[in-house]
DNA sequence: CTACATGCAAATTGTTTGCATAGTT
DNA sequence: AACTATGCAAACAATTTGCATGTAG
């Protein structure tokens, strides 16, 4: 995906393509797969932190990223390929690779159910060492 | 559950049975079932703060508290009964529900195995309207 | 008695907000 | 021109840390 897709996107949710915007776009598709707030702040010079944090939020809101909160309480972010799918968290490289079960979403439903509960969302983060990492 | 017995188990650990803690101890029993940090501060007057988020952390581990993150990246608290469990969080009325399912559990497994990950642990969310709620 | 725990306040870290200015459409 | 977005700095919130003092074992 392209800095200009994503820009498309974001006109397209009525909301305005500056320049900032652009930078902080730019900086996320060349930022590794696993990024903070600070990273981008990092590589978009001249962006102040705000605009980021805002940028970031809209992002998230356009499905464009996604929030990761690890284990210890602290949150990275991922760019997002737009679909539903959960995260598998390696704890020695600190790699994320993303899954999708449509069954285990439908046992989550379920359970849901059962408990009486009406779903909106869900988060699921699995934590482990990755195949790599795991000899 | 008594004071008494989180307190022992504290001891059972190899860690000092202080009045702070045991301050501590006894307003989480108070609280309700979900609590923040502050909650504690103020029903436990004359123990620091910083007392408290380093009882709640030895409480973590000991498993006798755990974590739990809201969807807008808050946290909160939750005695726990020690054995793995979910949450159901109601976004209207803020209660939340712990449920076990060893079938879902069992699924997240295999996901992790096909995936190639050695898996340590994982948080699971769900967020919704409990059944009183959602009328 | 000795090591561990506490309280306080200062230091961090992460994130949000107010407001005057600049930029898009 | 009208409205939105930005930058900066200050405001906030949550959590951690240094250090002198207190205290359980």
């Amino acid at each position: 995906m392209t800095a200009q897709d994503t820009a498309a996107r974001l006109e397209g949710v009525g909301h305005r393509l500056t320049a900032p915007r652009r930078a902080v776009l730019e900086a996320i598709l060349a930022a590794p797969a696993l990024f903070t707030v600070e990273d981008i702040c990092a590589a978009a010079p001249g962006v102040g932190r705000a605009t980021v944090f805002r940028t970031m939020k809209l992002l998230q809101e356009i499905d464009l990223v996604c929030r990761v909160p690890l284990e210890d309480g602290s949150v990275r972010y991922q760019f997002s390929q737009g679909d539903h799918h959960h995260h598998l968290v390696c704890s020695a490289c600190g790699s994320i690779k993303e899954f999708i079960d449509p069954e285990l979403d439908a046992r989550i439903l379920e359970d849901a159910l059962t408990a009486g509960f009406h779903l909106d969302g869900h988060s699921l983060e699995l934590y482990g060492r990755c195949a790599a990492c795991d000899r």
